[in-house]
RNA sequence: CGGGCCGUAGCGCAGUCUGGUAGCGCACUUCGCUGGGGGUGAAGGGGUCGCAGGUUCAAAUCCUGUCGGCCCGACCA
């Protein structure tokens, strides 16, 4: 709403030095508002009559069925296999463990009644009260552990290995598109084990599956660690996550995994008779990713001209738009792409074809270029009747400045459009990582700290801070405090430096070295 | 749920203070000129001003309520 005010005094003596960008505010004029305008221009998602819900539209939701195509065979190489449990769980399901009734039953959707009637008013009025009110599930661990119980009986079913593919709901009270929305897809995966230590295995196996996803398909480094008792899933004896830094240098935890250890086994009764003949609780753990990733996706790479799609995830690799100034030579430029998408689509990329889009909708080339650039498109050809004569094409990457094209010879284009889309792929990981090397720093003291997270005065919406490694000693209080005082939060404790102890720069306590950051 | 801002054509907004026949830009439709780039000229189509009450001869404008959105808090994948 702040858009009033740019489009007067300042974008007045801006407009004529800053080069025009298809997406309006840029990131550093105003970074949320950015966001939101990528998602648009790229017609990804946008919000619905239902509060705080979302549509995702066919181009955000072929990105989203990639990242499951590409998750699920890493799930099932991983031994698991698909399931699908009831969207509603009963109430008392809930109850059974204490924490995790304390984490979730704030923010459940609740079914009281079974039909609607019409009152005197011709007015439908809910009716047919259920006995038992029911949730929608906020994640399915109880619901789960129910049917669990009844599939686990002996050490030889061990270890059960399941996922599912589902919607959640969470009644959040503020929502953001893809980041946190009422409902949300997402994939959770629960597995029961016969002893602690491969429940644990299992738990840092899937967290490493989801940090090799993200670096090598979203091209979005992440680093992976163990979460504070404060940050800790509701009901797990540790929790695991991913975090990935965003362009606005905050964190975004962008997976998780938890070591449920025995309270779930002991809330929902996953028993066992060993081999031994003694009968034992099981111990369980839950993992998931969500929606959110396409939000950290969004954050990760694009730019103030729109999304950017690292090519492993995007829903099309090239789009071949034809330049036709002369209807003379319109028909022969059309079937001269048509060709060249024929050829492109037999060319081999990561373990299938090359995706192409082939744009001859009639319209103005500008447009048409724009509308790709800021769909994020890896790899555009713009093929007219000069390149069909030289038997070349005009490629730009969506890598580099939309300007910044150069023309190539057909066939060298084609055969050489794998490796194109690999060094795509790797420019865009190289970068992110470049700029999360760039805001990350060693802190040693409070002051350190303070200076490191406060905007320059007067310059509330300045870029400022990123990740914080420190050492801390990990009390919960002075956590809080932190959180309240800086809004900072301690985002995991690195696996990387986790056998270090440290002086805490809070406290001088002795402590873990930690990744503390302003978060989503 | 608290505090601030905002709901007017598909999108972005002006008009509200000071009540008097609903406007602008972009997009859309048709035709023309253009033709390696989001160009240009002309003519059009489209809105019960978020919703419900109230005040008034008269309400986008004033009052009350309500629903929705954004930002800042508390909460969270």
């Amino acid at each position: 709403m702040s858009l009033q005010a740019r489009s007067l005094g300042l974008c007045y003596w801006r407009m004529s030095k800053k080069a025009q960008t298809a997406i309006s505010p840029t990131r550093a004029e105003d970074y949320p508002e950015w966001y939101q305008q990528v998602i648009k221009a790229a017609d990804l998602a946008e919000t619905s009559p239902v509060r705080g819900c979302m549509v995702i539209k066919p181009w955000g939701y072929a990105i989203w069925e990639n990242i499951q195509r590409e998750l699920d065979a890493r799930f099932k190489a991983t031994g698991h296999k698909n399931a699908y449990f009831p969207l509603f769980i009963p109430m008392s399901f809930l109850q059974k463990e204490a924490d995790h009734v304390e984490g979730f039953a704030k923010e459940c959707a609740v079914v009281t009644h079974s039909r609607l009637e019409a009152d005197a008013d011709g007015k439908l009025q809910p009716a047919g009260p259920l006995e038992e009110p029911l949730i929608v599930r906020p994640t399915s661990e109880t619901i789960i552990g129910e049917l669990f119980a009844k599939w686990v009986q002996s050490y030889r079913d061990l270890p059960l290995l399941i996922n599912q593919w589902a919607n959640v709901v969470r009644w959040e009270m503020r929502t953001r598109l893809f980041l946190r929305t009422a409902e949300f897809l997402w994939q959770e995966g629960h597995t029961v084990h016969a002893s602690s230590e491969e429940a644990m295995e299992e738990t840092r196996q899937m967290l490493e599956v989801y940090a090799d996803f993200a670096e090598s398909h979203l091209a979005m480094p992440v680093m992976t660690g163990e979460k504070t008792e404060a940050e800790r899933f509701p009901g797990a004896e540790a929790t695991f996550a991913i975090e990935a830094m965003m362009q606005d240098r905050k964190a975004l935890q962008a997976g998780t995994s938890h070591f449920l250890g025995q309270n779930f086994a002991r809330s929902s009764e996953i028993k066992y008779l060993s081999a031994e003949g003694k009968e034992e609780y099981a111990w369980t753990t839950s993992w998931g990713v969500s929606t959110r990733l396409v939000g950290g996706l969004i954050m990760s790479h694009s730019d103030d001209d729109g999304l950017v799609l690292p090519p492993r995830i995007a829903p099309a690799h090239v789009v071949v738009i034809p330049v036709t100034p002369k209807e003379s030579t319109r028909a022969a430029v059309l079937e001269y792409c048509q060709e060249l998408k024929r050829e492109l689509e037999a060319q081999v990329f990561l373990d299938g074809r090359v995706k192409v889009e082939f744009d001859d909708r009639d319209m103005r080339g500008g447009e048409k270029t724009w509308g790709w650039i800021k769909k994020g498109v890896p790899v555009r050809v713009e093929v007219g009747p000069r390149d069909m004569e030289a038997d070349s094409v005009f490629v730009g990457r969506r890598d580099r400045a939309p300007k910044d094209k150069e023309s190539m010879d057909r066939s060298a284009f084609i055969s050489g459009i794998s490796g194109l889309l690999d060094s795509i792929q790797d420019n865009l990981l190289a970068k992110a990582k470049a700029f999360r090397k760039a805001h990350t720093r060693e802190i040693a003291s409070e002051a350190e700290f303070v200076e490191f997270f406060t905007p320059e005065a007067g310059n509330p919406g300045e870029a400022h801070g990123g990740f914080a490694l420190m050492g801390f000693c990990c009390d919960p209080e002075l956590e809080d405090s932190i959180a309240k005082k800086y809004k900072v939060t301690v985002r995991c404790i690195p696996d990387s430096t986790a056998s270090e102890t440290v002086p805490c720069a809070f406290t001088g306590k002795p402590g873990k070295r930690v990744l503390f950051a302003k978060s989503y």
